[in-house]
DNA sequence: TTAGAATATCATATCCTCATGATGATGTCA
DNA sequence: TGACATCATCATGAGGATATGATATTCTAA
């Protein structure tokens, strides 16, 4: 259903709002946590921070933040960045014209299906997800780490 | 949603259930018709004939056969050879354990709609997705052309 | 028995995903 | 200023999905 990196961008970004107030998580320390290659991982953060999901921070006491609160980021903002969720193709077979024209009762069907699971990726949050860790839900942003100067939100090329 | 392999193939079988009333279909021609690569379309389908979805024939006069009537065909039997449709990690992020354990309500929801997807493949078949062409739903035997005799079911090696 | 029709299979080639190792760039702190 | 921590990037490669071309095999029909 998901590839591998839309897997890992996922599990890692829920593994930094977990850890979101011992303030930024580093790479090294989440590859470890989480078992993904340290490299391959460093590819998929920065694709996130690209993507405006997470803020990135160079030097001592750098490392991953969340961009915004978990509540406000659905999982397609995610996963989207890898894989393609959007049902690009309404009908089943690829067919160029076909689909509700005439009346076939299955396309009707699979439409219905494959919105449900566009619905889902855009309607589930990753605050949805949170296990019962040390923060749950959205975070105050009362008692964390400052975040350091530099950080980076979504920097553009 | 589908892998190139699969949308191929459920395309083929499509073309060999509206086209029954023709005989066996020959590879070649449905390359053509469909505009698949020739060789990869043969390897695809002799995958079909080994899966039981096909009886594949030989010789002058021969071709490809669907080895059921298309209503008796779910779509997963086609799809299932190619793609992992049965949702083998319940738990969206792969986690082992984790699940409905601590009641994750998204993942109930999650839960919930991959068994949507993995019913539409199991519950829709061929006869469902056949179009309003010359031979629909069920192919009752009568007026075809015979099936030559070395036909091959999903033989094993 | 032989020619030809058609599938079956083999040997490659290309591209993408996933992965690894090495190095560069940039920030903090003493 | 210099040491170090940390992210950013490059070069490379294994493996699978997709694709192509050539050849082998098997069957029918005359």
């Amino acid at each position: 259903m998901l590839s591998q990196t839309a897997e890992y961008a996922l599990r890692t970004v829920l593994y930094i709002a977990g850890h979101a107030d011992e303030g930024p998580a580093r790479a090294e320390e989440m590859a470890a946590a989480l078992r993904i290659p340290r490299n391959y991982l460093s590819k998929t953060l920065h694709r996130l921070a690209h993507g405006g999901v997470l803020t990135s921070t160079r030097g001592r006491g750098g490392g991953f933040l969340l961009a915004r609160s978990p509540a406000d980021i659905p999982l397609l903002a995610v996963v989207g960045l890898f894989d393609q969720i959007e049902p690009r193709r309404q009908c089943l077979l690829g067919r160029p014209v076909c689909s509700d024209q005439h009346a076939c009762e299955a396309h009707v069907q699979w439409k219905d299906v494959s919105e449900r699971v566009a619905r889902f990726f855009s309607e589930t949050s990753v605050a949805d997800l949170m296990g019962p860790g040390p923060t749950r839900g959205k975070v105050p942003g009362g008692a964390r780490a400052p975040v350091p100067k530099g950080a980076t939100v979504a920097r553009r090329r």
